[in-house]
DNA sequence: GCAATTTACGCAAGCGCTTGCGAAACGCTG
DNA sequence: CAGCGTTTCGCAAGCGCTTGCGTAAATTGC
């Protein structure tokens, strides 16, 4: 049987409620009661029993790490950035995987409904923007978002300035001279695909050129959508000879597909994908990236979350971050 | 105010045992009491406190899976594995970073002390294998490992027969003409790294070959190590024609290595590596590898697990599962 | 139609901890 | 040394749930 507060209790010849003040550091107890407590803990190598805990206090120091996609190198060092916050904060996190799916997004809010955790941070996910909304989270102060924008900006949010980042890819590959570019969004089930459109459109128009809407397309993030949507724009009207790929596992598909066509990059096609990680700099080509300023996103939505949970902010705050333009080989024009 | 178990009760004019009955399918409870209950449930979106709940049961039908490198792919998905299986056994798995951190792997053991998770899944790590023992984990049956062996046996481990697997990669390497094939494993601070070893220096010697230590590396599982153990080798006294790198992000670096030396690959140095995933078959050329069997892994070491902790099996069991050699262009010899 | 089972439900204790409140003990001032 | 404020500590309630046990009601058998 484990140890509890009461053992120790009656070892030390005190009340409970002294040896749980002297243990969690709160004041009300004398010095050398406290640090007998202490040793007498110490000799039995004492573990408050956590559930106990956050019962009695409503408080458990645990956040939940929401993640739709573990696939992606990019959400990992989030994650890893998170976790390094909490721990300095004296939180752990747990991470829950949905892989995008909408009703484990559900079932793991369901930590937080039942008091299992303070707080959650969503990284990606679908959910967030839509039925969350008519759920009774609506106001909850206890959720930050990454990546993703809840309608009506009902959650507080740290983003990746999409626009800015897509300005700037568009930017670039003009000035290698490449014309005709296609943007290979995410699914448009979220408000930051449309951020991404934006900035792509308003990058070419302050060029003066015109958007042609065939260009863009919409995918999920996988090896293979990526791999399939290459396929689909060669075969359309309007062959591009470039593109923006902004998710990281579409990306590699569709350098895949490329390549496999028996085309080059950045002779055929200049690529700038999304996410300075392994796998772009691992690629064939090493692919121009926008770096997506993971390790910020991941401090930024401990640190507003844990503000939230101890009501030392309103909710509905948003913060921008710009993702850098890393340029590597796949969209440097050998013309220039 | 959250709703509570009392409050239904009072709505539906029953006890709170009735309602915990009712809720929890045990049974004791009419037909109509139960429906009329778990109408008023659901109508008040009632959540269940799992804090409470797992104190008073003693059970939280959560597990703790402790995972020492969140970067590598083949984790990942041993991780989402172990949550499939998980699922439908009707469990939860909170995910633990280590970060190969050995301070970390303990700090994160008091989920099971403090009587938050029910089990631990151990994907790799240090600890594991040696203070682990002295600890009072030393008889604990609510722990399996993957991928590592404790001291005599102490913990159930599901394994991948790295022996095996070392094995049938020099002879694949052998058939090929390569002759002097270098082995970089992980660092020898745990068991299974032994195997590996024994595996490649098994094959050579069935092969009428003998054995070279010098040609024997140990390193941290990271591109960077991968990089310098290359650079290391070729200033060696003896150049190998061929390399077994058995961890996956130290593989990457080594084909980065060998690739900035100027070199070509198979040509100048074959490779095999280790674990079937997006980075081996991504880069250039494609790595032939060690097939990790991460779905079965993730799989019988849940299963494991809820065996331990249903304690329908005494600890100590071990699995074994064989890895598959998958041929691709790095390791095939241009003179065959 | 009555005793013997079975079924349905309530009571209350208890899981291990936190915390508000009051009592006791202490030190200080004048 | 009386009177005061502090400090130290114990008491007990309570967090929201589960579960063993007891009793009343419903069911069965003959």
């Amino acid at each position: 049987m484990q140890i509890t507060l009461k053992d120790i209790a009656r070892m030390a010849g005190v009340a409970e409620s002294t040896v749980s003040r002297a243990l969690n550091d709160k004041p009300g107890v004398g010095k050398e009661t406290r640090l007998k407590i202490l040793k007498i803990a110490k000799e039995n190598n004492y573990r408050p029993n956590q559930l106990a805990r956050g019962l009695a206090a409503k408080k458990t120091n645990m956040i939940a790490v929401i993640l739709a996609e573990m696939d992606s190198p990019g959400n990992i060092e989030i994650v890893k950035s998170i976790e390094k916050a909490a721990e300095k904060r004296g939180y752990q996190i747990i991470l829950c995987n949905t892989n995008n799916q909408e009703d484990k997004e559900e079932s793991y809010l369901s930590l937080l409904e039942s008091n299992q955790v303070d707080g959650a941070i969503f990284i990606g996910g679908k959910l967030v923007g839509s039925h969350l909304l008519k759920a009774s989270f609506s106001q909850d102060n206890r959720i930050v978002l990454v990546n993703r924008l809840a309608e009506e900006n009902f959650f507080t949010s740290v983003l990746t300035d999409y626009s800015q980042g897509l300005y700037k890819a568009v930017e670039h590959l003009l000035k290698e001279n490449f014309k005709k570019i296609a943007l290979v969004c995410g699914n448009r089930d979220n408000l930051v695909e449309e951020e991404k459109i934006s900035g792509y459109k308003n990058a070419l128009r302050d060029s003066g050129l015109e958007v042609n809407e065939e260009l863009i397309f919409s995918t999920a993030n996988n090896r293979q959508a990526g791999y399939n949507v290459f396929l689909e724009i060669i075969e359309g009207d309007v062959i591009p000879d470039s593109f923006i790929s902004t998710r990281e596992l579409t990306t590699i598909g569709l350098v895949e597909a490329i390549k496999m066509g028996g085309y080059f990059i950045p002779d055929d096609f200049a690529v700038v994908g999304y996410g300075d990680n392994i796998l772009t700099s691992v690629i064939d080509p090493p692919l121009t990236v926008l770096g997506e300023p993971v390790e910020k996103l991941g401090k930024s939505s401990l640190e507003f979350l844990l503000e939230l949970i101890n009501e030392k902010m309103d909710s509905q705050q948003i913060k921008v971050l710009t993702p850098e333009l890393i340029i590597r080989e796949s969209s440097i024009s050998k013309y220039n």
